[in-house]
Parts: structure tokens; C-alpha cells; sequence
DNA sequence: GCGACAG
DNA sequence: ATCTTGTCGC
């Protein structure tokens, strides 16, 4: 009952070629930003729980978040992990009773093979500004030096991320475009965001109450 | 053909 | 991401 038609690789390469021409790489944001969503998901016993976390901008205290468990749709594929976890992550968004005005991604956004991760996926789709953060690189190769805590990820000449050095001692992070927020903000807004841990506020607090939320998750036999 | 591969 | 005990380090 849960999915009426069988997953298509082949619709879905269609489906992210027609999400990335849609795809706006420069800043068409709210000014001021007041409310951001933090994006994650967990997995228990074969379900996945999709947190969205809403923070305001000013305090970066939390505000609410969100829970919604379903079965995954999909298994995890390379490349596709937006249609694993996109639909889960929606319906949690949908909980939440105020609308943030950007979503900050568990995941790439632009740095992805295809140039459409799921933060870029979700940017459109939902017609929201979103960024990716992402705890490793899918695509690309970091280029020069760190200026200023970051320096470029390059893909076949293009540049198509960040790899951001967030806390000393630390291993960086990988900041990319999803939509309507432009490579350099994503970056200023990401350290901006960092309170003490490698992952900015938004992403650190949506892995947490996720993973508080699966720990509530009973496995039942069969 | 082979290896790599977000979460 | 998850399965997993103790263990090394800030």
C-alpha cells in the first residue's frame, strides 16, 4: 500500500536533470533570515525517522521541531539519496505550525555528480532556499589552501563546493549551494551557524533530536 | 572493465 | 545510516 509504482532509476535521472535547471546559484533569500530548519534523518528497524528542527536566526535556540517515521521508499543509492529521504523529510517540515525561511540539508545540494543533491532537491521542489552539509565529499576534489576557513571543491573545472574547516581538530565540512543561497553566503551563513562543534546549529541539532527520537523506536518481531 | 560512492 | 564494548582523548 505504501508505494504505488515501482522506483525507476532511469525516471529518476530524469526527474533530477529537469530539478537542477530549475536551480537558482545565486542569493534570492529572505533578508532578515528569522527562521531556519535543520534537516536530518536516523534509521531503525528498516523505518526511518526524519527530523526537522526550526531555529530562530537571533538565538539559534530551537524553537520546535518535528518527527515523522515511515518506511523508506527506497534503499540507500549513491546519488539518490533524495528519493529515500526527501518525502519523509517533507512530511516532517509540514509539521511544523511556522514556515522557516531556509532549510539547511543533511547532505549535498549542488555537489553532486548530477549537480542536484538532495538539499537542491528539496530547495526546488518546496520553492525554499536551502544549503547542503555534508559530512563527506560525493564529488569533486578539494583545491589550494584555506583562506579564511574554507577553499573550493572542484568537479571536471567547475566549482561546486566548499570544504569548510568549522572547529580546529577537526575534520572539515562540505558546504554547497542547494537553492536560491549562493556558494559564498552558504559559507558565511554555515560559520555563522557554528556554536562549538564541527556541524553548524541547524544540522547538529536535527541529528540530535533524530537520534533522541530513535531511541524511542521499539523493533517488533517478523 | 574497475573502483568509488552523501545518508 | 546502522550493527556494537570498551577505550583513548579533549
Amino acid at each position: 500500500m505504501s508505494s504505488y509504482i515501482k522506483f525507476c532509476v532511469k525516471r529518476a535521472r530524469r526527474a533530477q536533470r529537469n530539478l537542477r535547471e530549475r536551480i537558482i546559484m545565486e542569493d534570492v533569500l529572505p533578508s532578515p533570515l528569522k527562521l531556519i530548519c535543520g534537516l536530518d534523518a536516523s534509521y531503525k528497524c528498516g523505518q526511518i525517522i526524519a527530523t526537522a528542527v526550526l531555529l530562530s536566526v537571533d538565538s539559534l535556540e530551537v524553537v520546535e521541531w518535528a518527527n515523522h517515521i515511515s518506511k523508506p521508499p527506497i534503499p540507500y543509492i549513491p546519488t539518490l539519496l533524495a528519493f529515500r529521504e526527501a518525502p519523509a523529510l517533507m512530511a516532517a517540515i509540514r509539521q511544523l505550525s511556522k514556515e522557516p525561511d531556509l532549510l539547511v540539508v543533511d547532505g549535498h545540494g549542488y555537489a553532486h555528480p548530477f549537480r542536484c543533491g538532495i538539499a537542491s532537491h528539496l530547495g526546488v521542489v518546496l520553492n525554499k532556499p536551502s544549503i547542503g552539509v555534508a559530512k563527506k565529499i560525493l564529488c569533486g576534489t578539494p583545491q589550494g589552501s584555506a583562506v579564511r576557513k574554507w577553499r573550493p571543491v572542484v568537479d571536471k573545472g567547475e566549482i561546486i563546493g566548499a570544504e569548510v574547516y568549522t572547529m580546529e581538530g577537526e575534520k572539515p565540512i562540505y558546504v554547497s549551494t542547494g537553492h536560491r543561497v549562493s556558494l559564498p553566503t552558504a559559507v558565511k551563513l554555515v560559520l555563522e551557524w557554528v556554536r562549538g562543534h564541527r556541524l553548524p546549529e541547524p544540522t547538529r541539532l536535527a541529528h540530535h533530536y533524530s537520534r533522541v527520537a530513535v531511541k524511542e523506536v521499539k523493533c517488533r518481531e517478523s
